[in-house]
DNA sequence: CGCGGGCCCTGTGAGC
DNA sequence: TGCTCACAGGGCCCGC
């Protein structure tokens, strides 16, 4: 479900929750797919620990947490294709799919619902921090950009969709930035002029800071905390809508599939 | 090592 | 109306 700008509405609602509360216990689903780390070893970490705070970090949800003996630890959180982090009161019926609860001490739960359990939850390796595989999109300077993608012989949509390189782009993101800044997807990342790869680090960080301001994208059932739907989808110039014609020239939107992923673009526009 | 393709899952909606 | 099939916002793993 989520990229960057979801992931961050989803993060921050639930911190506004419950930051500072208690987690008196934590359940778990009878699937282990969900679980990036041991069973046993979540329930010990999470368990009577407070919640400090609840944040993003590419993709993923990082709780960071106050063990009983006084230790910090964290808690990770991947939203995979469908995954959901909601903050419930505990009376409201556990939904389908819901692979771990955490019970807080003021009879509200937060729970990681996945149905297709592409998500995962883990906990941190002690002593560690959490940092991601690549690059934070919306802070990383045009040098730093620009450095990402030399000598690459991917198209620069498989290269942005990379999380080792940038993290937080997906397939939603990597297509509206990538036409804001006029680039076709298929163009391979090392031969973009400097200009171009300018362009597109200005378009990205803009796409991203609008999206999270309209609460993300929601694109069928995606939710924040709340239950509360994004209104970015509004804004998409070329995700899913192949045929529709381009809002800048009139010409219908392709479709193509690269980094094996559904890709749309103006070939009118995008050069 | 970098890159592309297959695969992991369930739900939804288009088309018949 | 009801069924089947393709497809979905992600990423791991494997082989080349």
């Amino acid at each position: 479900m989520p990229e960057l700008p979801e992931v961050e509405t989803v993060a921050n609602g639930v911190h506004e929750r419950v930051h500072g509360a208690r987690i008196r216990a934590v359940s778990l689903g009878p699937h282990k797919e969900p679980l990036k780390s041991a069973p046993a070893h979540i329930e010990a970490t999470l368990t009577g620990a407070r919640i400090e705070g609840v944040r993003r970090v590419g993709k993923t949800i990082v709780m960071d947490v106050k063990q009983r003996n006084g230790k910090p630890a964290q808690a990770t959180i991947h939203l995979g294709m469908t995954g959901r982090l909601l903050v419930s009161d505990r009376n409201v019926p556990l939904p389908p799919h819901t692979h771990v609860t955490l019970h807080l001490d003021d009879k509200r739960d937060v729970r990681f619902v996945d149905p297709r359990r592409f998500g995962r939850m883990g906990i941190v390796d002690e002593g560690t921090t959490y940092e991601g595989p690549g690059k934070e999109p919306l802070t990383i300077t045009a040098d730093e950009f620009a450095a990402l993608f030399k000598g690459r012989k991917t198209s620069i949509k498989a290269a942005l969709l990379n999380q080792s390189l940038l993290h937080g782009v997906g397939n939603i993101y990597a297509d509206e930035s990538l036409f804001h800044a006029s680039i076709r997807p298929a163009r391979l990342a090392g031969t973009l002029k400097r200009s171009e790869l300018n362009a597109l680090h200005t378009a990205l960080q803009k796409v991203l800071r609008h999206a999270i301001q309209l609460g993300g994208s929601s694109v069928s059932d995606y939710v924040d905390a709340d239950g509360v739907r994004g209104f970015f989808q509004l804004e998409h110039r070329v995700y899913s809508r192949t045929g529709e014609p381009c809002k800048t020239c009139g010409k219908p939107i392709e479709k193509i599939t690269l980094g094996g992923r559904s890709t749309h673009f103006c070939k009118h526009c995008q050069k």
